[in-house]
DNA sequence: TAAACTGTTCGCAAATATACGAATAGTTTG
DNA sequence: CAAACTATTCGTATATTTGCGAACAGTTTA
């Protein structure tokens, strides 16, 4: 067998796109994505009520989004504002169509 | 507080993108499906000698890929040939696309 | 200043995902 | 038939993800 050097195999392209992917990879974050793509933005407590899960869950997968870039939040209390970072979604859409063209 | 139901809250759609999203969620799985495509298909074999993870790791790495659909194997023992699903490819990008429009 | 309102963070439990080597299963070769 | 070859499955360990309710943190209101 010969030696193959596998140190750093993943390129920063292939494991962005992985972590894009990954952020998408849970209907609840589908839908919120979907849910702030319908409307401009979206406070915490719309989506709370749209959505079948507790409110500290919601904010679990919202900051996940937002750990990835896909969407911002506004904080102002006591309420919190988020939207879709439109730079990041066309990043992660090429990224991701890439892989798959 | 408006009483909102919310069983079965998620559609078909929703749970298929986040299916595929979360099977393109690593890098191994990235660098599979770019080595699939850049060449027509490929022997398990061959995908062990470039990627950095045991054999035994690779099996389930594509074994996920397979059950998503995004790609099939070919058994014909002792080697194992794996292509790339079009069809679902295709899919895949429409889907995740879509959410990302 | 107390109470209300909106979200986040904490602490925890359960389920999934990731990874490896050993053992196993089909073929082909000697 | 034994040995070699390729790949999968098994058993196991560890890490990450998901989820909830309780507790907490900023504002605004009474």
């Amino acid at each position: 067998m010969p030696t193959t050097i596998k140190t750093d195999y993943f390129t920063k392209d292939q494991e962005l796109t992985a972590k894009f992917a990954k952020a998408l990879g849970h209907p609840v974050r589908i839908a919120i994505l979907e849910l702030l793509n319908s409307q401009a933005c979206c406070f915490h407590g719309d989506m709370a009520e749209e959505l079948p899960i507790a409110k500290s869950t919601l904010s679990q997968h919202l900051n996940e989004l937002k750990n990835v870039g896909l969407i911002q939040g506004d904080i102002t209390p006591p309420s919190t504002k988020y939207c879709i970072n439109r730079e990041n979604f066309a990043l992660a859409k090429r990224l991701i169509g890439n892989t798959l063209k």
